[in-house]
DNA sequence: CGTTGTACGTA
DNA sequence: CGTACGTACAACGC
C-alpha cells in the first residue's frame, strides 16, 4: 500500500473567501500604497498562503475565485446570499491584483462562470483522490466540510482569523459536530445557513439536527419519518421540509464542474521571480518577498539587500571606541540605552562594523567630542537618547536621520513607531529580541551595536522611499526639532504645589458640597461620575427630556444639558453642572501636582511623532490642555510660575495663525487685505459679510463670522454652523452663502484642495510635509466625508506645526549661550524663562524668528507677554 | 486586568 | 453632520 507520505499532495485553495477574511481581519490603514491602493486582502491571503506552502509542501497546487455573485444558485434560489451586503470595492479591486500575485509565483489560478469557487475546489478534490493524490482543500466555507474522506483534508481558518487553519479530517468532524462528513450539509439544511440567506428549521440548531439525523440515519429517512415528530419543533420541521430540501440542493458542491485543467496539470511551476518582485514592489510589500521565495523553495537571485546576519559586536575600551568613532567614514549610527535617565551603553556602527562599550567618565570624556560634532549620526528614536547624554553634560552634534521621524513622516498613521517594525518592512528581517516576560529570556535581545547596525540599514530603506520634500521635511524641520524639544523636556517648568494643594482642597469642598445638593435633589445618592446613572435619574427617575443618542443611551455632556436647563430647568442639572466642573478643575489640578519632580519642576513629553498633521502631543503630563477659558481655571495657569534664578516668563503666541495660512494658500483678495489692513480679522470679515462698516459689525456678527471663520478650516457645514451658533439651518445657509460672496478665492481653494488630494492620494504642508488620504476615493460616504473634512485641515493645520517647529529650533539655538530657554510648545504659544537682564533680547529674538518663520503672503503677527507666572504672562 | 465608551481639557 | 490631540473614570469582558 502507498504511504501517505509517497503521495503527491494537491492544495487547492478558495482565494476568495479566505481574501475577504483577511480584508476584514487587518486594518486598512496598515496596508495602503501610497498610491492609496489597499493591499490588506491580498497581504493577508499571500501570508497565509505562504505558510499553508511552507508547512504543507504540496506538489500541485491551484487558487480558485468566483467570478461575480450570481450563479446556478442564485438561478435556482434568487434569494441565495441576496442579504450580503455589496462587496466593497476597496476588497473588488484588490482580486485582481492578488490573482497577479499568484500567477507571477507560479500558481493556477481558476475561475468558471456560473460557478462558485468551492465547485471548482470540490471537483478537483474529486478527480485527485481519484487519481492518488492526497487532498488539502482550503476554504473559509463551512459547506466544503462535505469533501472530507481518508483522502481529503480541510483547512479552515478559525475565528481568530487566517493565520490560523484548523485541520478538519474525518475524526476531527466527527468529533466536531458528531456526525460524518457527507452528513454535513444535512445538518446545514436543518439548521439553515444565514450568511447564505438560506432559512433553516425554527428552533432547531446543531444539536438538534444531529439528534435526528442519528436517529433516522438519513437525510430523507428524516424527511420521510418528519410525522412522527412531536412537539413544535416536529410541527416546525413539516412546515419547512420544502426549505430544507431547497438548502440541501443549494449546499450540494459540485464535484463534475467541466475545468480546463485535471491534477496532474496542477504542478507548481516555478516562479518568474521578476514578475514576483515587480508587482510587490507595486504593493509596497518587502517583507513578504524572501518569504515568497523560501516558501516555494526558489533562490531571489537578485535580492534587493543580502540579509547578512547582524555582525557581532566588538566591545571595546572608552578610548578604542573613540578612536573607531573617530576615524569611521561616512554616517555613523548610534544607540545609547538609557539606565534610570543616564546613559548605559553606546553601541555604534558603521555598514560593515559594529561597536560598544559600557557608559563611564573616561568614555564620556573620549567620546565627548564626536558626540558634539558635526560628522553624520544616525539614530533611532533620537530624543530620549539625546536627554540621557544631556543629563551626563554631553550635546548631541550631526543629527543626520532618525528612522523613526521618518518612518512617521512616510506614514503619519501607522501606530507602531519601533526600530523593530521598520526592521520588518524595511529590511524583510526580525529584530532579535528577548522575551521581557522571561527573567532569563531564551532569545538574546540585539546589542546597542547591533540596534545601531539595523538602523543604519533600515535608514537606507527609508531614505530611498522619501519623497524628496518629505526629506527635507525631516532634515530642516524635524531634526533641528529633536534638540530644541529634548533640552525644554530636561528644563521642565516650575510649579508651584502650594498653590495648586490649596486649589484642589477649595474645589473638593466645593465638590462635595454639591454633590449633596445634588443627592437631596433627587433624594438619593448617585455616582455623579457615572453616564450610566446619570441616565437612569434624567431620563427615568427625573422624566426630563431625551437628548442626543450616544452608543450606549442618550449623552449628559455639558451641551445636552444645557438645552436641558432651558427646556425642562430641573435643580439636579445645574448641580450636576457645577460639580463636573469642579471635579474636573480639581482632577487636572491633582494630576498636575503629581507630576511635580524633586526639583519642583513639571517634565512632560513631547511626542514628536504624535499626530498625523505635523503637531507635536504631550505627556506624561499633557501640558498642551491646561485650562485657560474660565476666571477660576486661570488659577492653575497662575501656578506656572517663573524658576528660581529667573526674571520673568515670556510667552509668546501666533494670531490667527490658521486663518493667515488659509489666505496665504486661497490667495483671496478680501482676506489677503484683511490681514493687511491692520483692523480686528472679524470685524473686517463681518463688515463685508453684512455689508456694513467696521465699526457699526455688532458682537452678534462678530461671533457668527468668527465661528463660519474658524469653521471653514475644519470642514464645517451648513448644518454643524447652525448647531454651533444655535441658529435655523436656512440663516446658517445664507451666511455661508454671504461669506463666500466675499470670499469666494477661499472656497474655490477648499474645493480644489481636496480635489488635488483625491487625484494625488495626499495632501501636502507649504513646507512639503505629506498626509496620505486613501479613503477620499472610498465609496463609503461616512469614510470618505471624514477624509474630505481631515484632507481640508490637514495643509493648514500642518502648515502652522511647521511655522512653529521652525520657529522654535531657531529660537532656541538663537538662546545657546544664553541663560534663557524655551519650556513650552502648545501648538501656536511658546513659553520662554527669562534670564535677568535677557528680557530685551529674548524678546527681540523671538519676535523676530516667530515672525520670520515663513514667508507668507501675509504677515505673521506676534502677541508676546510678560509675568511672573504662566497666567500674568498671558496679558 | 485590559479594553471600550463617554466626557472634557487645549490649539 | 468641525480638525488635531491626552487623560480620567465607569463599565464591561476576561
Amino acid at each position: 500500500m502507498v504511504t501517505d507520505s509517497a503521495k503527491p499532495t494537491l492544495l487547492v485553495v478558495d482565494g476568495h473567501s479566505l481574501a475577504y477574511r483577511a480584508f476584514y481581519a487587518l486594518p486598512v490603514e496598515n496596508f495602503t500604497t501610497k498610491d492609496g491602493q489597499h493591499t490588506n486582502g491580498i497581504y493577508g491571503f499571500l501570508s497565509m498562503f505562504v505558510n499553508l506552502l511552507k508547512a504543507e509542501k504540496p506538489t500541485h497546487l491551484a487558487v480558485a475565485f468566483d467570478t461575480s455573485r450570481e450563479s446556478f444558485r442564485t438561478r435556482e434560489y434568487t434569494e441565495y446570499k441576496a442579504n450580503r451586503s455589496e462587496t466593497p470595492a476597496e476588497f473588488k479591486g484588490q482580486i485582481p491584483l492578488l490573482q497577479e500575485c499568484l500567477e507571477a509565483m507560479g500558481v493556477t489560478v481558476l475561475t468558471k462562470p456560473d460557478f462558485e469557487a468551492d465547485d471548482i475546489l470540490a471537483t478537483l478534490a474529486a478527480r485527485g483522490s481519484a487519481d492518488g493524490y492526497r487532498v488539502l482543500v482550503c476554504s473559509g466555507d463551512r459547506d466544503t466540510i462535505q469533501l472530507v474522506d481518508d483522502d481529503v483534508t480541510l483547512l479552515y481558518p478559525s475565528v481568530q482569523g487566517v493565520s490560523q487553519l484548523k485541520r478538519y479530517d474525518p475524526e476531527a468532524v466527527v468529533e466536531k459536530y458528531g456526525l460524518a462528513p457527507e452528513m454535513y450539509p444535512d445538518i446545514a439544511a436543518l439548521v439553515g445557513e444565514t450568511s447564505d440567506n438560506l432559512p433553516g428549521v425554527p428552533k432547531v440548531g446543531e444539536k438538534t439536527a444531529v439528534k435526528w439525523l442519528t436517529q433516522f440515519g438519513s437525510l430523507d429517512a428524516l424527511l420521510d419519518g418528519a410525522d412522527t415528530i412531536k412537539g413544535v419543533v416536529g410541527g416546525n420541521l413539516r412546515e419547512h421540509i420544502e426549505d430544507v430540501r431547497r438548502n440541501r440542493r443549494l449546499n450540494r458542491l459540485l464535484r463534475d464542474v467541466e475545468l480546463p485543467v485535471g491534477p496532474d496539470d496542477l504542478e507548481m511551476r516555478s516562479l518568474d521571480a521578476q514578475a514576483v518582485r515587480d508587482v510587490f514592489a507595486r504593493l509596497e510589500f518587502r517583507t513578504l518577498l524572501p518569504r515568497v521565495f523560501e516558501a516555494v523553495g526558489a533562490v531571489d537571485d537578485e535580492p534587493a539587500e543580502a540579509a547578512t546576519p547582524a555582525p557581532s559586536p566588538r566591545e571595546l575600551s572608552a578610548d578604542e571606541l573613540a578612536a573607531w568613532a573617530a576615524g569611521a567614514e561616512g554616517e555613523v549610527a548610534v544607540t545609547v540605552t538609557v539606565l534610570s535617565g543616564l546613559p548605559d551603553r553606546v553601541g555604534l556602527a558603521t555598514r560593515t562594523e559594529a561597536v560598544e562599550a559600557s557608559w563611564s567618565d573616561e568614555l564620556a570624556d573620549a567620546l565627548g567630542p564626536w558626540i558634539s560634532s558635526d560628522a553624520p549620526k544616525v539614530l533611532a528614536d533620537a530624543k530620549p537618547q539625546i536627554k540621557a547624554l544631556g543629563r551626563a553634560g554631553l550635546a548631541v552634534g550631526g543629527l543626520a536621520f532618525d528612522v523613526l521621524l521618518a518612518g512617521w513622516l512616510q506614514r503619519p498613521s501607522f501606530p507602531d513607531r519601533t526600530l523593530g517594525h521598520l526592521v520588518e518592512r524595511y529590511l524583510g528581517e526580525k529584530l532579535p529580541e528577548a522575551d521581557p516576560s522571561q527573567l532569563v529570556p531564551e532569545t538574546e535581545g540585539a546589542t546597542p551595536a547591533q540596534l545601531s547596525w539595523y538602523t543604519l540599514r533600515v535608514a537606507a530603506g527609508l531614505r530611498e522611499e522619501l519623497p524628496e520634500s518629505v526629506l527635507t521635511v525631516l532634515t530642516d524641520i524635524e531634526l533641528p526639532s529633536v534638540i530644541a524639544l529634548a533640552d525644554m523636556e530636561l528644563a521642565g517648568v516650575s510649579v508651584s504645589h502650594e498653590k495648586l494643594s490649596g486649589f484642589s482642597g477649595e474645589l473638593g469642598g466645593r465638590a462635595e458640597k454639591l454633590a449633596q445638593d445634588a443627592y437631596a435633589a433627587i433624594g438619593r445618592e448617585v455616582n455623579l461620575g457615572s453616564p450610566k446613572q446619570l441616565q437612569e435619574v434624567l431620563f427615568e427617575e427625573l422624566q426630563l427630556p431625551k437628548t442626543r443618542k450616544t452608543k450606549t443611551g442618550y449623552t449628559t455632556d455639558a451641551g445636552a444639558l444645557a438645552d436641558l436647563q432651558e427646556k425642562a430647568p430641573h435643580p439636579f442639572v445645574d448641580l450636576l453642572l457645577q460639580h463636573r466642573e469642579a471635579t474636573k478643575l480639581k482632577q487636572i489640578i491633582d494630576g498636575l501636582d503629581a507630576a511635580i519632580g524633586a526639583d519642583g519642576r513639571v517634565h512632560t513629553t513631547y511626542v514628536q511623532t504624535g499626530s498625523q498633521t505635523g503637531r507635536l502631543s504631550s505627556t506624561d503630563p499633557n501640558l498642551q490642555n491646561i485650562p485657560v477659558r474660565t476666571e477660576e481655571s486661570r488659577r492653575i495657569r497662575a501656578a506656572f510660575e517663573v524658576g528660581q534664578g529667573y526674571d520673568a516668563l515670556l510667552t509668546a503666541d501666533y494670531s490667527q495663525i490658521e486663518m493667515r495660512i488659509m489666505a496665504h494658500l486661497s490667495g483671496d483678495p478680501g482676506l489677503i487685505e484683511a490681514f493687511n489692513t491692520g483692523e480686528d480679522l472679524h470685524r473686517f470679515v463681518g463688515a463685508r459679510v453684512f455689508g456694513v462698516s467696521p465699526e457699526d459689525v455688532t458682537p452678534a456678527m462678530r461671533t457668527k463670522v468668527k465661528a463660519m471663520s474658524y469653521g471653514l478650516v475644519y470642514g464645517l457645514s451648513a448644518f454643524g454652523l447652525s448647531k454651533q451658533l444655535r441658529i435655523e439651518q436656512s440663516e446658517a445657509k445664507s451666511l455661508m452663502l454671504e461669506y463666500f460672496a466675499r470670499f469666494g478665492a477661499v472656497r474655490d481653494y477648499l474645493r480644489s484642495a481636496v480635489e488635488q488630494a483625491r487625484v494625488d492620494g495626499y495632501t501636502e504642508t507649504i513646507f512639503g510635509r505629506r498626509r496620505p488620504f486613501p479613503d477620499l476615493t472610498s465609496p463609503n460616504r461616512v469614510l470618505r466625508e471624514n477624509a474630505e473634512r481631515a484632507a481640508l485641515n490637514a495643509p493648514i493645520q500642518g502648515s502652522a506645526a511647521d511655522i512653529m517647529k521652525i520657529a522654535l529650533f531657531r529660537i532656541h539655538e538663537d538662546l545657546r549661550g544664553m541663560g534663557s530657554r524655551v519650556l513650552l510648545q502648545i501648538h501656536d504659544e511658546l513659553v520662554i524663562e527669562v534670564a535677568s537682564g535677557e528680557w530685551d533680547d529674548v524678546e527681540r529674538i523671538v519676535r523676530e524668528r516667530m515672525g520670520a518663520a515663513a514667508e507668507l503672503t501675509v504677515p505673521l503677527d506676534v502677541q508676546v507677554g510678560r509675568g511672573a507666572d504662566w497666567n500674568e504672562a498671558a496679558h
